[in-house]
DNA sequence: GCTTGTACTTGAAACGCATCAAAGGGGCCG
DNA sequence: CGGCCCCTTTGATGCGTTTCAAGTACAAGC
């Protein structure tokens, strides 16, 4: 049980330790017959090389470190994935903590991270982002994600405001005279697709709107309750179209339209917001706007490789990636979910690699239909 | 830029670097007027403690590693939630890493965990366990997840026998006279569903019994070509009661049922096994049998808990855990995300501390109905 | 005033490895 | 046979910590 060294396998090879090393690191230094015989007794004794003394030693890990708010959210996972492809296909690593909606923790596992000596870190940061600036000054290469504001930093967002205004547009297209916003701003991301919203719709004052706060976590129940809600109102009472501000949500109330006898898309057309495969599977298709988690992801390993390769690498790089809406049934919903291919048609990207000046990202192309 | 290391703290306080270093790890040795000042420095300086040098001085890091296969499965998930939680409860951090369904990488994250002096590592391992006897050899705990061989080692799994049979009793009970089950049984995990099925269905040669695979993923669509295919039969060659031995078949059962016009559950009743959010939602509701992952990733953490604190731990213990047939619908769904109640009442474990003895465990008490 | 004890603080040793300047060992040429 | 060069291997050094035996300062007790 004892741990083998380096120097056992020295010892047991015959050779010296700093050829192991070199049979570890720089193999293409070795006679084939040496590098054998090593591979040989490694095996043989069942050596594992000791992770942090080779950090110590060697000063770098080849590795990123991901900290996400929850796990059981699927736009972090489509983050997670993108960045697990994008750091493989550099030949690194990606370890992923999960700071479980708690300040604390995030905060925890960035520092560990950074301890670590990662070659880099990303965050999904909570709500405050007040300490930003702070890690900002960390030695370590650090992305945000999913998060966009005017810090010094590196940023890469969804842009949440134009995934507003192409619900919002998608209603106009479809003729809306009245439509419902169901959801509680309560973070930034949504708040943004609110004012996408208000802005597209704010040169037609012919359409209606109302916005119905959605109980504290905006989960499918709140959805459902709005739902049944709309339902009983007096049939010329009720919008035409109902966005709702997360997927979650338009799924409850979806629920509780049709449970309640109101067809949908027949009389009521609802849309959402996430491209949310957990809220994907009903019998019942929905439109949704897709936050490109997978690109976020890729795009912030790709920043976090800029970083490391230049030597004097630009201070500020704040991206916004556009979204697509797409209608996601049952059937289709597990295709999609093919991680290779989420709307990588639509992602679009404009950065600013001097200053803070915010990137400018219009979504175009959509194959938005409902 | 160049990092701040524990002597320059020291100097700048005026203190020895071992002093330093008790202020982090050993602070009620301090005198507070001691501890204030380094504290103080500490956050002047931007210090952050080298966690490589640390474990190797200090041979521990307090941090479980946990290899997921996939991070687009809810049960997967499910497992990361409990072990975190478990973990945290501990004192430890939990890392987390994607073995993106490639052995390879599997291997390489898990020597990776070893190799960083985790205090324990777990996996939810891919299909084939060829490597376990030879990773139960390192001298790192380490648990296997979502498997259940009877090799020697630590193994925690949902009993996915139990599984089959609860849904098979399931359909008994509703008086189905013709059942199908559908789905690939690619996996070991799908081979016990189908067995536990047939095992319940013995002693009931009247009741006929279908088993049609479904395509190599057990995906949604493959769900949705092979229940349009039965929606397409004479009404008297249909089954009354569709088993997908995956939610996603499940959901795209019914989906294909529906859309030809067949009433879910009015003329055919559809039972899912795997308790996958992902596949909630819907706006019919399913009935599935929910693998406790919460637990499963709980479990796996309290036996690893249990290796380290014991000095002569038992070798071999090999833990199964019950299910529970639940309905689901679009409402509830989110509701029953609440990680703490998850299939907590349904519970059961008797495990072999001693020998390699199987563990027996047996599904009672279930709240099962359509 | 001296001893003993208590409460902190110190600094050297060790953790396991990568690195790199230097040494070793052939082969080739003169 | 000596000198040179190239290919391979060597082993001392240092990476940033923790630990722990030894040290210091101060107070209380006699």
């Amino acid at each position: 049980m004892a741990k083998v060294k380096i120097s056992d396998v020295a010892r047991e090879a015959g050779v010296s330790l700093g050829t192991v090393s070199n049979a570890l690191n720089h193999p293409e230094k070795l006679r084939p017959e040496t590098l054998k015989l090593i591979n040989e007794t490694i095996n043989r004794l069942g050596y594992l090389p000791n992770q942090s003394a080779r950090q110590l030693a060697g000063g770098t890990t080849k590795s990123f470190g991901l900290v996400l708010p929850r796990l059981d959210h699927g736009f972090s996972l489509q983050i997670a994935s993108g960045a697990h492809n994008e750091a493989r296909k550099h030949g690194y690593d990606l370890l992923i903590a999960n700071a479980d909606n708690d300040d604390i923790l995030e905060d925890h596992y960035l520092r560990y991270f950074m301890g670590t000596q990662m070659s880099g870190v990303m965050v999904q940061p909570m709500a405050s982002p007040d300490w930003h600036p702070a890690m900002a000054k960390m030695p370590v290469p650090i992305v945000h994600l999913d998060i966009h504001c005017l810090e010094p930093g590196y940023y890469v967002a969804a842009d949440n405001e134009a995934q507003g205004r192409i619900i919002a547009e998608l209603a106009i297209t479809r003729g809306a005279r009245h439509i419902v916003v169901v959801g509680r701003a309560a973070f930034m991301q949504l708040t943004l697709r609110v004012l996408g919203i208000h802005k597209a719709l704010a040169m037609r004052p012919d359409i209606k709107i109302e916005v119905i706060d959605a109980g504290e976590w905006n989960t499918a129940a709140d959805g459902y309750s709005i739902g049944a809600q709309i339902a009983e109102r007096a049939a010329d009472e009720r919008p035409d179209f109902v966005i709702g501000l997360t997927d979650v949500l338009a799924s409850g109330i979806i629920s509780a339209l049709v449970d309640k006898g109101i067809s949908v898309p027949g009389q009521i057309l609802v849309a959402g917001c996430d491209g949310n495969p957990l809220a994907w599977s009903g019998s019942v298709p929905l439109t949704t706007v897709a936050p490109p988690g997978y690109e976020i992801g890729r795009k912030g390993v790709q920043l976090l490789m800029e970083q490391i390769e230049n030597k004097a690498p630009a201070k500020t790089k704040h991206i916004r990636i556009g979204s697509a809406a797409r209608t996601v049934t049952a059937v289709t919903a597990t295709e999609d979910i093919n991680r290779q291919e989420i709307v990588r048609p639509f992602l679009l990207e404009r950065a600013s690699t001097q200053g803070s000046e915010q990137a400018e990202a219009t979504a175009i192309n959509l194959g938005a239909y409902l």
